[in-house]
DNA sequence: CACAATTATGAGTAATCACTCAATTGTCCC
DNA sequence: GGGACAATTGAGTGATTACTCATAATTGTG
């Protein structure tokens, strides 16, 4: 039973350097106290002592638990879109495998700053209202992004265009949160490549047809 | 703060078919309600209802809640294990693709039981102690099943054979998790069908040599 | 049936949590 | 300095949680 939609928006605009300084350190805290104690675990009150402020200051500038997590991750998104966007028109690579190495590059590089919490957020936060639909609109994005890009490259040879963008995004994130994350972790530089190598062999169609050989049922 | 490790083994043992009863129907109870709400938010008192059991009973055999989703967990990697290793030595598939199709299908079947139920497990679990441990070595495990059906296959072709393995083992988990589980899910067969010509098609090493032809800093 | 061992019960407890609010302190500006 | 407003404080509140334990019901055994 998720609960109803809260409110996400601050309760109060802050006037002074003061106040707005108050409310980078919460920001500051809780990014940590998240990644290290997971999202139900990291009290409001652990945040509030990380930050060296109190309780009620914390309430001051955030209605509620959720919408301390919500402006992480509205900011994450934010600098996702912006990181994303170089490649509009003008310096588009001309070989597939140089496309998909930008596009596995972007999505690497936005989850090097702080793979914890990163994770904390996709996989904890609550799934519920407003900030759902973000996620999924910007998933959404990114999806139709690489469809694009794909859409009209001679090299891809895939019977399914859409369900081939649609797995490779949902194939990088998850991947990116593990491995990057995971406690003795590949070399970043190797894993670009490696990626790379995966996706654009996979939309290069590179398994001789899809013809099955093996019968379903054992 | 992880908190120190807990016990996990039952309080009692049962004696009496009622009390064996009871045991299976807290677990059943409790595998729908941590599906449904989560693992912080499935609460014992929710589970025990579910089960149409009293509180103090779930305690007789189970010690805490730790415990409850540790056995459920125990009992997934089991039948992991059990579904696994009927690709001893015998009825090995000759090409590589059917191999690769082999490991990928075993592990789609292993997450449509109760894809939320295993999101959950693998996501919201507590990471400390002897559960973190069985999990890990399971996925090692997987990582080393791998590394061996590949290794002495004449058709990968990739540099380093260990890097592989571990990828295409941590890419297939998430994945599996997030499509299977995802709302509009993509087909299993569909699934099993890119899945089987990706991570082929990556140990084929079709990408043309390694070599990057994009210099690293943009 | 009698009696002991096993199992089931659920109100109660201590801890923890998100969040409030009356009081205090700091800042701005004349 | 002084008054108005902004910002901070932290003990306190009510809700929720995992878990206990004294008591009662059920079962196995002779």
């Amino acid at each position: 039973m998720p609960s109803e939609p809260r409110r996400l928006q601050p309760r109060k605009q802050p006037r002074q350097v003061r106040a707005e300084l108050t409310r980078q350190r919460v920001l500051t805290a809780a990014a940590h106290i998240f990644a290290e104690y997971g999202y139900a675990a990291g009290t409001t009150n652990r945040i509030a002592e990380r930050a060296r402020i109190s309780i009620g200051s914390l309430y001051q500038y955030y209605p509620n638990k959720d919408a301390i997590l919500a402006e992480l991750m509205t900011r994450h998104l934010h600098s996702v879109r912006v990181t994303g966007t170089y490649r509009d028109q003008s310096d588009l690579p001309d070989s597939l495998e140089d496309i998909i190495r930008m596009f596995v590059r972007t999505k690497i590089e936005n989850h090097l700053d702080d793979p914890e919490l990163l994770r904390i957020m996709y996989e904890q936060a609550p799934r519920t209202g407003e900030l759902l639909d973000r996620v999924t609109r910007q998933e959404q994005e990114m999806v139709d992004d690489l469809r694009d890009l794909i859409d009209r490259h001679p090299e891809v040879r895939v019977e399914d265009r859409d369900t081939a963008a649609r797995l490779a995004t949902a194939a990088l994130g998850p991947i990116v949160h593990h491995l990057v994350a995971a406690p003795n972790s590949v070399d970043v530089t190797r894993l670009e490549d490696e990626l790379t190598a995966m996706i654009t062999g996979y939309l290069r169609g590179s398994g001789q047809g899809g013809g099955r050989t093996t019968p379903r049922s054992a």
